[in-house]
DNA sequence: TACTAAATTGTAATGATTATAATTTAGGTT
DNA sequence: AACCTAAATTATAATCATTACAATTTAGTA
């Protein structure tokens, strides 16, 4: 039951069900600081010293082609992770670093589809100074 | 007069005008493609054979810095360059790679003020399939 | 013309990501 | 329940964009 909710979303896009991916899933859905590669294959190889980093690259990837996760490009460095699936768009404090979720929607999207383009991702990115890092 | 333009924009944020940020700029006036920095290297060190990598890094860095540039991160890949100064979006042709301006501002960076986030750069990426593509 | 801080250059290092090939496994079939 | 096969995982090596570094050159000012 602890893993049935990611069970389910990687049954509905008939992809296998792997250890490494339900991991991947439980470790995104708790932690919501949009962590970066590295990150999650390091936290996750305490409790499975076998895991391969490749694996975690495969598995971002197909879990982001499935539209399950979210690649988000906001630093410019390193690939982030979310797996939020409301629309939203990020923030990104050049001070402190960290990403913060912003719950709005592209309104405007009309007129890149009035140009005859198909739109199968937006990704919203602002930068700045946080509330707490202005204080 | 051919650099004059370019010449009054790095006078403007007292920076220093060397030749090399000229051409860089000419350059990104010429070519609106978005080009990544080793493409601008490439094709500057046609006509000045001693450019050096390094030096197309830095100028983009510190051309970014001044606003004179934007720095666009939308493939995830490699860091892309336009020097365009109207607010727009972007939009990528998963297909053939291709960028595309579009003239749109976003009308809801408000939610993020009203936060208390200090919004200095506004990035927006749609990814999806262009026209020209879809055919 | 001389001076100095800043810019440029070439090379080496870093760090994220991808390629490769061997091994293992998920999930369907007998 | 054992078997098969394509797909996934693993470890390692390679790639590619970007940055660090130290020596040389230069822009802009005194």
């Amino acid at each position: 039951m602890m893993y049935e909710k990611y069970v389910d979303l990687l049954k509905e896009k008939s992809i296998k069900i792997t250890p490494q991916r339900l991991e991947i899933l439980r470790y995104l859905d708790k932690n919501r600081n949009h962590p970066t590669a590295y990150q999650i294959y390091t936290d996750l190889k305490k409790n499975n010293p076998s895991l391969s980093k490749t694996t975690v690259y495969n598995s971002l990837e197909i879990l982001n082609k499935c539209k399950i996760i979210h690649t988000i490009s906001i630093t410019g460095l390193e690939s982030r992770y979310d797996i939020k699936n409301i629309i939203h768009h990020h923030f990104m404090c050049k001070k402190c670093g960290r990403i913060i979720d912003i719950d709005i929607a592209c309104p405007n999207i009309r007129k890149t589809l009035e140009q005859g383009h198909k739109i199968e991702e937006v990704h919203g990115y602002f930068k700045g100074r946080c509330r707490e890092c202005l204080e």
